[in-house]
DNA sequence: AGCTTTTTGAGATTGTATTCGCAATAAGAA
DNA sequence: TTCTTATTGCGAATACAATCTCAAAAAGCT
């Protein structure tokens, strides 16, 4: 297994090495998810209603951006930080998400452009 | 169906009206959820790996807070903005979510204290 | 009250991501 | 090569939120 630059779905994961390994079954790729996972390689990400991606453990405290047209998500460092004081008073801030919508560097190109593929672009 | 002050997991909803309602079906909560949906008055909130939960569609741009210890969601208004120059170069963003994990008012007393029920406080 | 329409409860069903079971295959050791 | 152990493919099974079915109950109307 390879490593990639952004999280990944597990049916993205077979797409992948489907390349290399093209009879890879699903139950495999969910077999050494949990492995890794469990050996904290991995780790989930998780965004709002949608099935888990994975991605290394190791990458530091970090969020994710989600590309509206094509599906995929990113990582990026930046962090506004301090916002603990946000949360109602009498409430402690113990960890925060942020998560951002929009359009990836490969999608902005054209904004009208609807022959584009929606996914995996 | 009375108002709420933070949103609500449908079964959330089928407790609090089962008080009203004993014999209240789970079905009719989500039928209810559905056409209030529907018809514009209340939205979906979603948390990365749980259910639905549903509040008011009238309250505006806010976030959400969710206790680690009793596992309610609470909204809070406040919002740092400008968050558009997080996400990598090149990238657009046209929305943002911030979600704040830790104690609410009511789970802070004591850190300590095992003895209280970890839901529903 | 009698009739019609809408809503409900309760259980069955669905959809779908994930996991299991197990025989087959591959990889290692000797 | 032969034996042993670990990994895999693939179909079946699971888990579970959400939806559907349909007869019963409730609400409206006259």
């Amino acid at each position: 297994m390879t490593t990639a630059e952004r999280p990944l779905l597990a049916q993205e994961i077979l797409a992948l090495a489907s390349e290399a390994v093209p009879q890879l079954s699903i139950a495999t790729v969910y077999r050494n998810l949990k492995a890794l996972q469990d050996e904290g390689t991995i780790k989930p990400v998780v965004l709002p209603g949608q099935n888990p991606r994975y991605e290394l453990a190791s990458y530091g405290h970090h969020h994710h951006f989600q590309c509206r047209r094509c599906g995929r998500v990113f990582d990026f460092k930046a962090c506004p930080g301090n916002l603990e004081h946000l949360a109602p008073t009498g409430f402690t801030v113990e960890e925060h998400e942020i998560i951002l919508y929009g359009q990836c560097r490969d999608c902005v190109v054209t904004k009208a452009d609807h022959s584009r593929p929606l996914a995996g672009c």
